[in-house]
DNA sequence: CTAATATATGAACAGATATTCATATGAAAG
DNA sequence: CTTTCATATGAATATCTGTTCATATATTAG
């Protein structure tokens, strides 16, 4: 307000500062808009949320969230593309799984606010 | 593989009942993926940021993340809608807010991830 | 080898979405 | 009250994305 600086340069300029100074490189920034952009389709998180029990074949998979066979190899490539996922082949089935524990907090901490 | 109640079923039957009973209702995950769909953009992702330091005003971040004035406005209508900013308004400007402490965990574990 | 089953892949289409442009609202200054 | 500044909003457009359909690959059975 008395700041005639600020005032002259239409910003806060040192808050700008203070931003710019804590905030991630826009490569990295990118990369997490599409680490998200991964969960925010309701078939994928379906997906996830199914292998948090137990590991399943694709079929499985398509009875259980009634979607497609097809619809499902999709969204698994693109789940195993961003390593959410991973596979184990036998026979003819590809058993799918949950690739680590950040599957289990992201998705936890979603819950937790749309619970509110 | 011995078990022909399987095979006849084509599916996994344990399996599918297993995860049925865990399985999230259709509109939890649904939510859940809408959710999501906010924080898989750039430019909001950008946005939360941002707003880890500091409050900031509409202008502010736009000259920050070089983002026209509109395209924030519209994208901060967003984040609000979904209770992830709040405002506060003083005189011309109104001041930009995270409106919870999920949006820092939910970030931290998508951070946490792609740096693997 | 042939048929059947399980999964994957590519192209096409439909629906969703982010930005831009033009403009509206609202507050402070002159 | 008029102008300027800060923000918001609506419509239009271009891009992106998820599903479907057709088909390919791969494994097992007969």
């Amino acid at each position: 307000m008395m700041d005639s600086k600020n005032e002259f340069l239409h910003v806060h300029e040192e808050s700008i500062k203070k931003v710019s100074e804590n905030i991630p490189d826009d490569e990295t920034l990118y990369d997490l808009a599409e680490l998200f952009k991964v969960f925010g389709d309701s078939t994928r998180i379906k997906i996830l949320y199914a292998l948090f029990t137990t590991e399943l074949c694709v079929y499985d998979i398509s009875q259980l969230l009634n979607v497609s066979q097809t619809a499902v190899s999709h969204q698994l490539r693109v789940l195993k593309t961003n390593k959410l996922v991973k596979s184990r082949k036998e026979g003819k089935n590809v058993f799918y799984s949950l690739a680590d524990d950040h599957v289990y907090s992201i998705i936890g901490q979603g819950i937790e606010h749309i619970e509110e």
